[in-house]
Parts: C-alpha cells; sequence; structure tokens
DNA sequence: CTGTTAGCGCCTTCAG
DNA sequence: CTGAAGGCGCTAACAG
C-alpha cells in the first residue's frame, strides 16, 4: 500500500540497507549514490515508517510531557518550552507529546503507561504532584519501571519523589542502570511565598487571608509553609489565626472567587488575601470588587506564578515570578540528555518577588 | 530486555496469539484463558510493545493536534477538549499528541511529516491558517498525502482549504477512498466582528482602531471583513478611514500595547479600540490607561474570543464569545470518527457578542 | 562504502 | 475457542 524502503531502494539501485543509512545520516555513504536516494526519496514521497523504525531500532522520538491542565498557561507556558527544546533544527528532532492529566492520578498512570508502551524517549512530568501515599508509591513505581525500559524521566515544577522506603539499601548504587532518581526542575515556591507574605507583613498587613489551592498537592503545600514560616517569623501570634483565614479551591478564577466570599465572612476586617496563584487572584479581584472593597485601598491581592496577563490586570498583579519558561526549557534538555544532571539531580529554580500595584499599606487604623 | 507477548504466553501456558488476543479484546477467548493471561500480564509487568504492535496491525493509536501556540490560553481550551475526548473511558483510548507550531508554516509541514511518520490516527489542525499560496499549496498536498495513508484529517477554528485548481475533474468525485476535503469546524469570525464592530457603532463611535492580527492569516482577514462590512453598513464614508485606523501585529499583549500607541499617534481623537483578540485588548487597555485614558470614558475597548479572563478584567471585556471547548470536542470526535461528519463537511460554529464594561457611549460631543 | 542476513514484537490469516 | 506460521518495514551486525 505505502511505499517503502525497498521501493526507494529499487527505484535507486541500491538495497534498502543504502536507503536506511541515507536516511538516518549516521553512516558514510557516497556523495552520488545518496543524492541518487534521495531522488528516489523525493519521487516516491517516501515517508518512513516510525513504528517499524522504532521497532527495530528499540527506541523512539517521542517524548511525553504530562500537565495538570493544558487549558492553564501556567503549564502551557512550561510545554511550550520543553517543546521549543525538542525542535529539529536544535538537534533534538524528537515529538514531544503533551498530556492533559487534569490533574487526575489516575490519568497520569494511565498516559505513563501509554507512554511506556510507546517506548517513549523521555517523560517531563509538570506541576504539583498529589500526595496521596497510594498514589505516590504507584507512581514511583511507574516511574522505575520506565527508567529501567530506557525512558528518561524529568520532573519539573514538582519536588522530587521521596525516598522509597521498602527498597532498602539496594537502591543505594543509584546512578547504575536504571539510571537513578528522576532528574528534578524544581520551584523555589516555599521561598516566593515566604518573601510574599513577608512583603505584606512589611506593609503592616495583619490579617492575611489566604486561598490556597487543592490540599494534598505539593504545590500547595509549599507556598502555604512558605506563607505561614513568614507569619511565624513575624509573630506567632498571627500563626494561631493562619488556620482560620485559609481557604482551599481548585487553582482556578472561582475558587478565588467563591474563596475570598468565605474568607470575608469569616473575617470582614481583612486586609490582604493571598491567592493560591494568579489565576485564582483573578477571582479574588472580582469577589472583593463585587463586594464593593477596592484594590489596594481597602484590600491587598496578591498572586503567585506572574503569568502574562498579571501585570496588565489592573491593578496590576503583585505576584511572584517564576521562570517558567526556562524551568520548562531546562527540562527539556534533561530529557535530551543534552543537559548535565544538576549536582545531586536536583536543580531549584529561583522566584522572585514582584511587587506592583495591587498591594499597599493596608488603610492605617 | 524487555517482557514480551511471548514471555507472557509461557507464563500462562498458552500461545502468543491467544495473549494478543485477550489483550486486544477484539476476539473471543474462553473466561478461563483470559484470566490466566490476564495475571501473568499482571504478574510480569507486561506493558505492550507500541511500535511493534502499530507496524502489525498497520495503525497506531496517536492522534496529532496541532496548535499555534500552547501557551495561548485560545489553543489550550481547543486542545484540551480535543484530548478530552480521547480518553479511554470515552471510547478513544487515543494518544492525543499537542505539537506547538510557533505559527510558523515549516514547522507545521514538519509536523504533519513527523505525524504520517508515526502513522498517525488522525490529525487536527487548529485555529488560524497563514495564506501564502505557496504554504496553502504545500499543505494542501501533505494533507490530501495523510489522507491518503489513512490518516484523518480535520480542520478547527480555520476555514476549509481553498479547492485545489491543479486537480482539475478528477477531485469532483471526493468522498472515495481517500476521505475527500478534511472535515472543518469553522468559527464564524466575520460574524463575530461584524456585531462587535456593529455594537459600537450603535453606542455612537466612529473613530475605532483596530489592531489586527498578523496580515496573512484567515482569522485576521475574516475578523477585518467582518469590522469592515460593519462599517460599511452603517456609512461607507467610516471605509475610507478604517484602512488608516487599523494596524497589524502577532496576537499577543505586546502588540495591543504597540498598536495602540500607534494609533492615537493616527488619530489622537479615537473613541474605540478593537482588538485581534482578547489577549490584544489586555495591551490595549494597557497602553490606554498609560497614555492617561479611561476605559470606558474616553475610550471603549473589545477583545475577541472570551477567553477566561477577559469577565474578570477590569473593566470587564466586552468580546465575542467562541465556544471553544465545544468545537474542540466536536473535532476531537470528528477526527475519532466518533461524530458523522456535518453537511458539505464544514461545521460552523456560532460566535456570541458579549457586551461587559469595557465599550460605553462615546463622550458626548 | 555497500549488500546480505537476521531478527525487533506483534497481529492475523489459516488450520485444528 | 486455540495454536502455528508468516510477515509488517526497518535497522544492525557482518561480510565483502
Amino acid at each position: 500500500m505505502a511505499v517503502t524502503l525497498a521501493d526507494v531502494a529499487a527505484r535507486a539501485g541500491v538495497s534498502a540497507a543504502t536507503v536506511s543509512r541515507v536516511l538516518s545520516g549516521n553512516y558514510p555513504v557516497a556523495g552520488a549514490t545518496r543524492s541518487r536516494v534521495l531522488r528516489a526519496v523525493e519521487e516516491l514521497e517516501y515517508v518512513v515508517n516510525g513504528p517499524a523504525s522504532s521497532l527495530a531500532a528499540a527506541t523512539s522520538d517521542l517524548v511525553g510531557v504530562l500537565v495538570n491542565d493544558i487549558a492553564d498557561p501556567f503549564f502551557g507556558i512550561i510545554a511550550s518550552a520543553v517543546q521549543s527544546e525538542m525542535e529539529p533544527e536544535k538537534g533534538g528532532g524528537k515529538l514531544a507529546v503533551v498530556c492533559n492529566t487534569g490533574g487526575s492520578p489516575e490519568r497520569e498512570l494511565t498516559y505513563l503507561t501509554l507512554l511506556q508502551r510507546q517506548r517513549a524517549a523521555a517523560v517531563v512530568l509538570t506541576g504539583s504532584a498529589v500526595e496521596d501515599p497510594a498514589h505516590t508509591e504507584a507512581l514511583a513505581t511507574r516511574l522505575r519501571r520506565l527508567a529501567a525500559a530506557g525512558t528518561r524521566v524529568v520532573l519539573c515544577g514538582r519536588p522530587p519523589l521521596p525516598e522509597a522506603d521498602g527498597d532498602g539499601g539496594r537502591d543505594g548504587q543509584r546512578g547504575a542502570a536504571d539510571g537513578g532518581a528522576p532528574l528534578t526542575v524544581a520551584f523555589d515556591n516555599r521561598g516566593g511565598a515566604r518573601r510574599l507574605t513577608g512583603h505584606l507583613l512589611a506593609l503592616g498587613h495583619r490579617r492575611i487571608g489566604y486561598v490556597a489551592g487543592p490540599a494534598e498537592r505539593t504545590t500547595t503545600r509549599h507556598r502555604l509553609e512558605g506563607h505561614r514560616a513568614a507569619l511565624a517569623d513575624h509573630d506567632r501570634a498571627l500563626l494561631a489565626e493562619a488556620e482560620r483565614l485559609t481557604v482551599h479551591g481548585a487553582y482556578d478564577r472561582s475558587s478565588g472567587y467563591d474563596g475570598t466570599l468565605e474568607l470575608l465572612r469569616r473575617e470582614p476586617g481583612l486586609t490582604a488575601v493571598l491567592a493560591a496563584n494568579d489565576t485564582v487572584a483573578l477571582g479574588v479581584c472580582a469577589a472583593l470588587r463585587e463586594a464593593g472593597l477596592s484594590i489596594p485601598g481597602d484590600v491587598s491581592v496578591a498572586g503567585f506564578d506572574d503569568l502574562p496577563f498579571s501585570a496588565d490586570a489592573s491593578p496590576a498583579l503583585t505576584t511572584v515570578r517564576i521562570p517558567l519558561h526556562g524551568a520548562g526549557a531546562r527540562a527539556g534538555r534533561l530529557a535530551l540528555g543534552r543537559d548535565s544532571a544538576p549536582p545531586g539531580g536536583v536543580a531549584t529554580v529561583r522566584t522572585e518577588l514582584m511587587v506592583r500595584a495591587s498591594t499597599a499599606a493596608p488603610r492605617s487604623g
């Protein structure tokens, strides 16, 4: 049906092996032969059969990128950066496959199986991980198998996997055939959150609401920990209040909206609201505005991530910048084995406080 | 190295053929045998070798989704919707591969080749197409080959391919083996733009600036045509001005910013600015604000697409809603052959004017 | 530098 | 319902 290597070989008057060599270019071939082959390829409109070559070569050029929500620019930016490193021009020549888990642990596992089935060259897991022990265990197992099958595994925007307890000492000698633990590009969420809350405290805020992400996510936990660490630093008494002034929700606009209404109910005297991320912050702002509160006059608001729209929000959003593109690109290079592994296998990306117009000192009094 | 079908067969005490049948489930197998096989699969942690089965079966479960910019929620939402239809639960069981072309025609072609090489089951091209004749031709050729190779091709958010001139009458009998022209889910950009401009005109605006997208894109052209049609409807004299009040740029925030500054230079008396899309509108707003102009007091602003952040912008953005999720889902179903083809192969998605706070009557006088 | 020879792992008739 | 056998298209030694 479709034209095959053999057809091209026949047409060019050479053997199939030669055609293969010309196409993969990893073996010397005489100039004349080469161009004859190339012409035959052109004329026959030949396109390599990927599955066949993957089977024979026992490798594929697929790289899986798992994201929690592809419609969220946070992930879009990371995925785009990972993919940019795969460009044929950049020596990658891999096909980056973006898979949308929707934040579901089961789908995460399903996609990993699918990717293992495809014998993916690498897999990049992005964004916060779910902290359920059962899932962590299942995930670790799956990743171990992938690594064992020769697939490079890279984590981006989530912490390294917790040390496996069950494997005892045998795992001590990592870095061997199994590739060791997955390489990680982690974000300094804790530090960023801490600086952000510190900023609010320095402005004089004391009643600070926090609309956090889903409870069982690493990113949520780290940001919350940073927040509370800052509170504790300033005055341990604030810590007591923190619990009451925290609500959880999804990483989306409506949870910011709903969360803010709830916080306002719990504490009408709120002078600031921190959001799990910039998207949530948008919802926070909307709720505040509808409640007749001005930003930052009555209530200061801050987000996290510094997505592109944040600087253009009105008022411009104070937030914590994560160099998402750079992090994604790094992860991409690690996935291709084009960057050497960071010390300890973990590269932590710095975050930067971006003070803009949505935060100000609370009304005096 | 890895465990294969044969290993499983040996373990279960059956033949490889039986294991294959159990796994693909498309052939009767005795209950007892089946569970014995399944257990062996579990115990051996067997994972099908995708390339091998694709080779043998001459089909793959990959579906390519080409997007112009994966970091843009416009595409993220569409891609997410396409992918949601591929869920194993939904009977899809396909692996949706999101490929980021960055709007580059060459990369579009490159990815299509890559996907053809993988023997993709289907390909969905999303977003505006580049209108360069050479590229259109090359694209049409590539798509024809894909279709001929059995890959389903679906267009989403771009118009159907122009009729091929070269093929003469032979193409008349479409719908045969080659699957005919690609199925299309088109957006009514023209109609939406027309209603939007109509809205502005009805409010009393006459000096309306337009920050358009890149000149050679179908979406850009259609929105511009709708805009001008509305102007012409109202008063042909406005049409004469339209050219002068239009600037082109990318579909991003900064082109909105820069474009607005340019428009203001050309026509300080502007009372409204229409943006190529919501993201561009954000840039427009920023530029206006920096110029000391209030929205909509001094200048009205409107976007296009109705991305999630638009309703939360301040002021909330008047825009044209495109049901991106629904369109993407439809495209996904068409790609899987799960929806029957729309009449004429083209489904046009309605757009809806969303009037919000960023547009108002111009200052009297 | 080029051709020959074996598979890669699975699917799919064809018998039984 | 199950097994045996051939081949999908390509790559990778191995000879020349």
